[in-house]
DNA sequence: TTAGTGACCGACT
DNA sequence: CAGTCGGCCACTA
């Protein structure tokens, strides 16, 4: 066996999904930084392949996530990026012309 | 074990 | 400013 790492993947998602759970609303953060804030610098992607896997009832805010470019990484028209965009509205955040999100709403 | 993939990111044309 | 490219690391076949 071998000690590599301080916590478990099982661990792993846990914080993760914790620090998730933990933006405020009316607030909006980056793949990247929900992985540092949870102490896994690099691992921008497997946050977003934890949101990929979240079950409809599952009470994570993962329309508060977005790309480091303030963007939504769905494709434009998609239903996925038009509900995201809608939600987020939604909690008093405001979007550019170009729908990008200002840096003064990141978390 | 190796190879391919991804709701990403930053540097570089 | 927009498009490419390489690096990143966990997951899956």
């Amino acid at each position: 066996m071998k000690a590599t790492t301080l916590a478990s993947n099982q661990a792993k998602s846990e914080i993760i999904l914790m620090t998730l759970s933990k933006i405020p609303r009316g607030k909006v953060s980056t793949y990247g930084d929900i992985a540092s804030y949870s102490g896994f610098p690099g691992l921008a992607r497997y946050v977003a392949s934890i949101l990929k896997n979240l079950p409809e009832n599952s009470t994570i805010p993962w329309h508060r996530v977005i790309n480091s470019q303030g963007r939504s990484s769905f494709p434009k028209n998609s239903t996925k990026y038009l509900q995201q965009i809608y939600l987020l509205k939604n909690e008093g955040i405001q979007f550019s012309v170009s729908e990008q999100v200002s840096k003064a709403f990141f978390w």
